[in-house]
RNA sequence: GCCCUCGUAGCUCAAUGGACAGAGCACCGGACUUCUAAUCCGACGGUUGCAGGUUCGAUUCCUGCCGAGGGCGCCA
């Protein structure tokens, strides 16, 4: 957050070096020392050292490095933000004053709305994520694309990004019309229970169930696919009527992760398109009609000319004209960019599909499509349960999310009560939730997308260390302080005594938050977000436990009281990125 | 066969190509008359899968190998 400052810095240290015939290799990069108390940003000269190397003087580049940076510290005006600079090992150290600097974060972090929000980027995004499939259960293995995309838009949000939330539903395909069979001859008439997404599974799986068993039944199902096909008025209706039944389970579950969206798409919605796209393929000679005998195909790696495999083929429709789900994201792709000014086009699936992606988006690419290539693929791995067992709902081996959220919920309701007895069952229940959901979502953002959570209850529930839960509790430490002061003056002065080293760290952590907000949309990284949030959230726990705030004294207090503000301000923002509560009392 | 991802402490994971590779969990030993101990402090723990290469410098980039998982024309 000290841009200007190194920039000034940065000027000199040019200037300096230009009058010694030597040039820097280009902009100058600062990272903060990376010395526990030390407090200041550093930069080295080995690039520029090795630049001269390049040009052909015979330097040593270590010890030319050392040089250079011994003779930037000596030349280099004093300075009042900078008191004091020093050349090690190549490192340019200037280490910042701290009652200065401390009060300049301080100051900035109070005087915005919010802190770390970045400049308008000027882009406008649209990000898919979440993607279930009606007339099936909603399980943790989905949960991963929900909470990922949701996280990734709150960043992109925040970081200065126009950002639109899409959804896209599975809404009709092979699966839809076995569990309409299913219920037309075993449950007709019968309507959701309260737990509809669960019962809507149940229905599902039963149908599989019973197909498995009588294989011979198929033929109803294909009977009932022709149906739909021709658009049977009754089955349209019975599809129309129970698909909502998905769509508003799936709502309550979204409102209670406080998940939403700006725009639904289905993909009943784009079949028709798709198939019209997929003629226009045919037409341009991209397409390979091949029906009846085979399936209408796209040769990628041929059409590009390339001799090893990379791309293959892409199947865009069934032989008997019905459509894939191919042929409905080519729709999609496109319709997304039809109806919105986009800059990019993110898309939140699973690895497995990634090839799937690639073949899609250069088909269009090849069909002259200039935005295919602003499709971008999130890819995530999946979410298994111990013993590398994938969660799949036909196996049943999965973890339904309302059961999951219940038990979270449950489970932490049951240590507030423990070490918060006295407070009204209301707060509780508010904290269990509070609790219970961040502890669900912070295992998918904490780590790389690209590894696999493998999901287990005890992980899951276990509220200690590097977790939501230790987060949450410095918010709520930083609270309870403030509660006892609840008038703390804005007008942030430079604290006028030593300054704790815990109170350098915590500085510290604070005044690197926006540029890990703009690092963590650049990268669509929420882990960016959950490594600087629980190094701010432990450098308040020191700080709490090394420099008390309410005994000190008044000058000290004025100030340590801001401090504590500020954290808490940044504690809470940063869990908000995450979609993570972060409650008053727990 | 081709392609993708991963391999770091006993376990789960971090680390813009930079200074001694860091946390949590587990185990061991400490700290509540305090702004709430859902906390903190200490100890233990490493040939970053292996072998090369690029570089002043590699956990990070490149090549090969080994191991795990995943994908590859009418599933989504």
């Amino acid at each position: 957050m000290f841009q200007k400052e190194q920039q000034n810095l940065a000027n000199q240290i040019r200037d300096i070096l230009q009058d010694q015939d030597i040039s820097l290799p280009g902009e100058l990069e600062w990272a903060p020392i990376p010395f526990s108390g030390e407090w200041g940003i550093a930069t080295s000269f080995y690039k520029t050292a090795a630049l001269e190397a390049r040009s052909g003087k015979s330097v040593q580049i270590p010890r030319r490095a050392e040089e250079i940076a011994s003779l930037v510290a000596d030349k280099l005006p004093p300075w009042d933000l900078f008191p004091r600079v020093e050349a090690v090992n190549g490192y340019l150290n200037c280490y910042f004053d701290p009652h200065l600097f401390s009060a300049r974060v301080v100051k900035r972090v109070l005087s915005e709305e919010d802190f770390g929000q970045g400049d308008p980027q000027g882009e406008t995004l649209m990000v898919e994520y979440s993607q279930p499939n009606t007339h099936k259960a909603f399980h943790v293995g989905h949960l991963r694309s929900a909470i990922l995309g949701d996280a990734v838009c709150r960043i992109l949000d925040f970081a200065g990004y126009d950002v639109i939330r899409a959804n896209y539903f599975g809404d009709m395909g092979l699966h839809v019309i076995k569990w309409l069979w299913n219920y037309l001859d075993r449950h007709e008439g019968e309507t959701p229970p309260e737990d509809a997404t669960r019962w809507m599974g149940d229905l599902y799986a039963e149908a599989n169930r019973r197909l498995e068993d009588h294989p011979e039944l198929e033929t109803e199902i294909r009977e009932l696919y022709g149906r739909w096909d021709s658009q049977d008025p009754e089955i349209v209706a019975l599809w129309e009527k129970t698909r909502q039944w998905s769509v508003d389970g799936f709502q309550k579950l979204y409102d209670e992760l406080d998940i939403h969206f700006d725009r639904l798409y289905a993909n009943s919605e784009v079949e028709f398109q798709g198939k019209e796209l997929v003629d226009n393929l045919i037409e341009k000679g991209i397409a390979e009609d091949l029906r009846p005998d085979d399936a209408v195909i796209v040769r990628l790696d041929d059409l590009l000319g390339l001799k090893k495999e990379k791309y293959r083929v892409l199947v865009v429709l069934r032989s008997d004209g019905t459509a894939l789900y191919a042929t409905e994201d080519l729709a999609l792709a496109k319709l997304k960019f039809e109806e919105y000014p986009l800059d990019r086009s993110i898309y939140v699936v699973d690895v497995r599909q990634s090839l799937h992606f690639q073949q899609v988006w250069k088909t269009l690419e090849i069909a002259g499509y200039e935005w295919a290539e602003r499709c971008q693929h999130l890819s995530y791995e999946l979410v298994n349960l111990p013993g590398n067992v994938v969660m799949a709902s036909r196996e049943g081996t999965v973890v339904l999310l309302e059961d999951l959220i219940r038990e979270a919920k449950e489970r932490a309701y049951q240590v507030v009560e423990e070490k918060n007895p006295d407070l009204s069952d209301q707060q509780k229940t508010e904290i269990a939730r509070a609790v219970g959901l961040g502890s669900i979502k912070f295992p998918m953002l904490d780590r790389e997308n690209t590894r696999i959570v493998t999901f287990d209850w005890e992980s899951a529930l276990d509220f200690n260390g590097q977790a939501a839960p230790y987060i949450q509790y410095a918010h709520v430490r930083a609270n309870s302080i403030l509660k006892k002061e609840p008038e703390i003056s804005l007008e942030v002065l430079e604290p006028a005594y030593d300054l704790d080293e815990t109170e350098v760290a915590l500085i510290e952590t604070l005044a690197q938050y926006p540029a890990v907000v703009q690092n963590a949309a650049r990268e669509l990284k929420p882990l960016h977000i959950t490594n600087a949030l629980y190094e701010t959230a432990r450098a308040f726990n020191a700080f709490y436990r090394a420099a008390p705030v309410l005994t000190a004294d008044p000058a000290v207090k004025a100030f340590r009281l801001q401090l504590v503000e500020a954290s808490r301000r940044v504690l809470c923002s940063g869990l908000g990125l995450l979609g993570i509560e972060a409650p008053r009392v727990m």
